[in-house]
DNA sequence: GACCGAATAT
DNA sequence: CATATTCGGT
């Protein structure tokens, strides 16, 4: 907490480490902090525990609003504490700074060379698991404290890293799981780094899809997306989580598309089968009505990265005329297709983020991003370099009402196909329902959708009238 | 040994 | 749930 403290408030703490605040750029999508890439020398001295060589003002809008700090863990909290404790704010601050880390290493040391348990058995440790989060919010010892500490052997009550980091199995009696992973723990961190959370804002995250367009998905890879993306505090090791996580969720939605096409394309057999078959027929796939063996009129997309579930009553309508949604590509053009879901998948942060940290979310980069120069757009990509996209989800859950809406408008579009081919209504209308609006573009009412329909002479047919009027050929 | 990706942990 | 870490494979 005071860790974030200390980043997020330029009158305290930081200001008294000489830290060069900033601010972000208001400027919504394109805030790409080309405006301060300077990064204050005196960072080095936090840099040694943390990494954010790069992230100079990470957490500040420009309204001087304490923007979503990263989530940090009680580790992380304690280091901060280290940092911002008032001891460690004046010219003071950098010895603590030093100390903290001659202690790490001192019990790095230590651990790597004798095995914790035996330390336990010694007595040595005094701090049960539970006793780990009062000693957090006590603080942190007093430098002489350390400093005796330090002399005294590494595990008199010094809560140092590793002892959070394997949440608090330094102090209890348990196994050698807990002693080894402390043992690693301790020299990974051995050069004094630490790992935050990165906090992968829209920006970020912009960045990085970018990167894997650029890249295609197929080459992209941990280390060639953070070349290109060119954020320093981010690690291999970050790109790959959050390429984990992006991948399954594209497999999902793309799963998701798949099933959807493949329904469209059964319906558009059985259209064609109703309307050149025998009247026997005709009558059977009329009397059988479009839902039945069809998916049901809109596709909710997966829950994808946090989309959110909207009220029923907010709800934007799930379908809309093709010719409303002049953005829309067509699976025919493998280009727009994935140029869209590179729209989808910002606008899924974007609205995870708005949720997450509200409105002014745009302004929050929690690692400076590089000059827009050093990331090219692919020629092909349809969108602007930093869409805003429009939330436009399918509803979470529907109202009678609105579900009856939209059977009746499915059966207009079924007793209706329009010039367009079904197959093209049903995959951009039907299947993508959720695909994102740029910005400006606000999705259409049902209501306005089925007028807008009315006028274009399709009339509102009852469903019962439409079940048993098959859709001319 | 570096890297990758999936699995697992936090 | 999001991110970090681990682990097995290349």
């Amino acid at each position: 907490m005071l860790e974030v403290s200390i980043l997020r408030s330029p009158s305290k703490a930081a200001d008294q480490r000489g830290f060069d605040v900033g601010l972000f750029p208001t400027s919504g999508g394109g805030g790409d902090c080309d405006d301060f890439m300077g990064v204050d020398d005196n960072l080095n001295l936090l840099e040694s525990y943390i990494d954010f060589s790069c992230c100079d003002v990470p957490f500040f809008d420009a309204d001087g609003d304490i923007l979503p700090d990263l989530e940090v863990d009680p580790t992380d909290e304690l280091l901060a504490e280290f940092s911002s404790s008032p001891e460690t704010t004046s010219p003071a601050a950098e010895h603590d700074d030093a100390l903290k880390q001659q202690l790490q290493g001192q019990h790095q040391v230590v651990i790597g060379e004798e095995d914790e348990k035996a330390a336990d058995e010694r007595g040595v440790l005094t701090l049960e698991k539970d006793d780990k989060k009062a000693a957090d919010e006590r603080g942190v010892l007093e430098k002489d404290d350390k400093k005796a500490a330090a002399a005294a052997g590494p595990v008199v009550g010094v809560t140092t890293e590793e002892d959070y980091s394997t949440g608090g199995a330094a102090g209890s009696s348990d196994d050698t799981k807990s002693s080894s992973s402390a043992k690693k723990k301790a020299s990974k961190d051995s050069n004094g780094k630490r790992k935050v959370k990165v906090d992968w804002t829209p920006e970020l995250h912009r960045k990085f899809v970018q990167a894997v367009e650029q890249l295609g998905i197929d080459k992209a890879v941990p280390s060639r997306i953070l070349e290109i993306m060119g954020i320093e505090c981010l690690t291999r090791h970050n790109i790959a989580s959050h390429l984990q996580k992006y991948r399954s969720h594209r497999k999902h939605l793309m799963a998701r598309e798949a099933e959807a096409a493949s329904w469209a394309q059964k319906r558009h057999s059985m259209y064609a089968a109703a309307a050149s078959g025998a009247p026997a027929r005709k009558a059977a796939a009329a009397a059988a009505g479009p839902t039945i063996g069809f998916p049901p009129p809109f596709c909710r997309p997966l829950h994808v990265w946090g989309h959110p579930p909207i009220a029923a009553a907010e709800a934007p309508p799930p379908v809309w005329p093709r010719h409303l949604r002049p953005w829309a590509p067509t699976m025919d053009d493998p280009a727009a297709a994935a140029a869209a879901a590179a729209a989808y998948w910002n606008q899924q942060y974007n609205a995870a983020s708005i949720r997450k940290w509200g409105p002014h979310h745009q302004a929050a980069v929690p690692c400076p991003m590089p000059p827009p120069a050093m990331v090219q757009l692919p020629t092909r990509f349809p969108v602007p370099p930093h869409p805003t996209m429009v939330v436009v989800p399918p509803p979470a859950a529907m109202t009678t009402t609105t579900s009856k809406q939209l059977a009746e408008l499915q059966l207009q579009l079924d007793a209706h196909p329009s010039k367009e081919s079904i197959d093209a209504a049903i995959g951009d209308v039907l299947v993508k329902p959720w695909l994102p609006l740029p910005l400006g573009l606000k999705p259409p009412s049902l209501h306005s959708v089925m007028s807008e329909l009315h006028k274009q002479g399709i009339p509102k047919v009852p469903p019962a009238a439409a079940s048993s009027d098959p859709p001319p050929s």
